[in-house]
DNA sequence: CAAATAGTTTAGCCTTGGCTAACAATTATC
DNA sequence: GATAATTGTTAGCCAAGGCTAAACTATTTG
């Protein structure tokens, strides 16, 4: 047991981020990043054939390789799974398309890292550290944080 | 290939978000995001083991196990991981003890963990939102972000 | 148009991080 | 102190996401 009797010190509800959250709470938050951990790469497989059809008219497995810096293998194994997952179309040996979910998941996916993106550059960080901080971190930011980061992007802009 | 003759509509290098960045520095973002991810899971148990301690007195499998909605299978064999990596130290069915670099570890990962939660509830984040964010963001701020970040948080304090 | 090169897929391997079920040790309770 | 309850471990399963090597298809080029 041991996670019972606690309670000996614990204020209120006035953690400072000192103090343990209640475990049912502090569970929730991890399962939140694990959920999230499902989903990530599948959304940046999304995203980038969305991004790569958008700025050279077409997906191709190599380029994904190239650009995630991962084994040609691997993204056609990949693939094979976001066509399972209904995201994306593909005949064999030809370039990709993405399905109307697979449209939608990398419309959100975009706007979302480039909201990061942004944020972070309006708080003043370097390019190329935001560009790996918001790849990292878009997956983990919550719909309520992005409406405050959008906020505070547009308050830098025109100050 | 095909990504070899792009340049064409590439801006000389002011990308607003909206351009693909180059081969390279697009695989580095990837690739910090893997190894990010590497070093997450670890991080998060031996951080949680130090909370406990410090809370707690003392940190028990079960405690880990319901604290991260995970069996406590799961946990023993992560204890093991951890082992091996000289992270922390443990007797079988006694608690457990963070080593030197555990330790270390701990503490990092915690001061990284509360400056993201502060800043974001500066941001404005609802508590529990900012929890949940928190436990995901922070394995992906670079030091520079990091940085920043606490800067504001400082900066709204005394406002 | 045949051969070489580039791109894609498949097969098979590995590690991680979950799980359940069965068993072992410790601690609590009567 | 014997038994029940809790806690911890082990064994064995699974899926995901990497890899290399080999086979196959498409495209380019001499």
């Amino acid at each position: 047991m041991s996670d019972h009797q606690q309670r000996r010190t614990s204020p209120p509800s006035g953690h400072s981020g000192d103090a343990l959250p209640p475990v049912e709470q502090h569970a929730q938050q991890y399962e939140a990043v694990r959920n999230a951990h499902e989903t990530e790469l599948i959304e940046d497989y999304v995203e980038l054939i969305g991004d790569l059809i958008r700025h050279r008219g077409e997906a191709r497995a190599a380029d994904i390789a190239n650009r995630m810096a991962v084994s040609q293998a691997t993204v056609s194994k990949m693939i094979r799974r976001l066509n399972e997952l209904g995201l994306v179309t593909s005949k064999p040996y030809r370039s990709l398309f993405l399905t109307d979910e697979g449209q939608k998941m990398a419309e959100t996916s975009r706007a979302r890292h480039d909201i990061v993106l942004h944020f972070l550059r309006a708080l003043g960080v370097d390019d190329s550290t935001a560009r790996i901080d918001a790849e990292g971190m878009e997956h983990h930011v919550s719909d309520e944080t992005l409406t405050i980061m959008q906020r505070f992007t547009d308050q830098q802009q025109n100050n």
